[in-house]
DNA sequence: TTCCGACAGTGGGGTCGCAAT
DNA sequence: ATTGCGACCCCACTATCGGAA
């Protein structure tokens, strides 16, 4: 008698963290750039995302893999001419509902699948890890290999310009919609100096003080805009950047090139250290986070 | 008592569509 | 025709609160 499939699943996800110290609990997967989906076959075929909502029509590439009764968990990808994911190929599709077929062609997306959570009816959810991708694998859908008992996985990762790993406990059950300790995200980040060359205002409770600084890197042509950075501040580091950028105010931009949005600007005088995930196509870093200023630091020592 | 998980709220980049200019 | 802005996707992070430990 099988049991009934919910519907739609939210994915269970991984808490950002540090890669775990006993190895041999875990098995590590490459981290895949893309967005999350659940493949729900049960006589048809839905495809659904992080908060339940529905991409089937989205991605006509993912088929049934020729499997009849099952739940999928895995990652749409768009792959890049050198076979990275990219996230900013992803994005020209993922806005169209309906694609155009020409669209599929120019842009066409890969379902990698990473976990299995029902087969033929049976909730598979309470099996651990490892025995879910035994299962997983006997698909033999394209799955991925995996890693247990630790690897120089994110060194490999790293080295071709993925975004990272995660480490998944090989005893742990797969929670729907929770943030589990179980699964951590481990991603490669690199750490750079800035210069601050303004500031764009807060909103809600970030109003009337800072809501992301301007960065920027000296080179050939002058300073040049390389981003925003909002995130990565405590209430406390805010208000003593406000301090410290008063009375640098200048009233226009020290920056070679246009920058979006209304911002404030200052006198390019204080560096400060940022971490991102990689660089945009557009020459922005992606994902910055602030991790503080750095008066140790001369401005136009700050270059590319 | 302390700690952890969930949630709300701030912010980012890029792409696209639509409204305002 | 150009510009600005929000929505949609991904994301990082802080502050807060209530319940678990």
């Amino acid at each position: 008698m099988p049991y009934p499939m919910p519907y739609p699943i939210e994915p269970m996800l991984a808490v950002p963290g540090e890669l775990p110290l006993d190895r041999e609990s875990y098995g590590l997967e490459v981290k895949w750039d893309g967005i999350r989906a659940l493949v729900h076959l049960d006589g048809g075929l839905k495809v659904t995302g992080r908060h339940g909502a529905e991409y089937t029509r989205r991605y006509p590439e993912i088929a049934g893999f020729g499997v009849r009764n099952a739940v999928i968990d895995g990652e749409v990808v768009a792959l890049d001419a050198g076979g990275r994911p990219s996230f900013e190929r992803l994005q020209r599709r993922m806005h169209l509902t309906d694609p155009e077929p020409v669209m599929v062609n120019l842009y066409p997306i890969t379902y990698v699948p990473f976990d299995l959570l029902y087969l033929d009816g049976m909730p598979l959810l309470d099996l651990p890890y490892r025995d879910r991708r035994s299962l997983l694998d006997e698909l033999d859908i394209g799955a991925p290999p995996y890693f247990p008992g630790g690897s120089d996985l994110l060194t490999a990762t790293h080295a071709q310009g993925l975004e990272g790993v995660v480490a998944k406990r090989l005893d742990s059950p797969y929670r729907p919609g929770t943030r589990s300790p179980w699964w951590v995200k481990v991603k490669n980040l690199t750490t750079r100096d800035v210069v601050i060359g303004g500031w764009k205002p807060g909103r809600g409770r970030r109003a009337g003080g800072i809501g992301s600084l301007l960065m920027g890197v000296f080179t050939d042509e002058g300073l040049t805009y390389v981003g925003h950075v909002g995130t990565g501040f405590t209430d406390a580091a805010l208000d003593e950047l406000q301090e410290a950028l008063r009375p640098l105010e200048i009233a226009h931009s020290p920056f070679r090139d246009p920058v979006p949005w209304r911002n404030r600007w200052v006198r390019p005088d204080l560096v400060g250290e940022v971490a991102y995930t990689k660089w945009t196509h557009e020459q922005r870093l992606r994902h910055p986070v602030w991790r503080g200023l750095r008066p140790d630091k001369i401005p136009s020592e700050v270059i590319l």
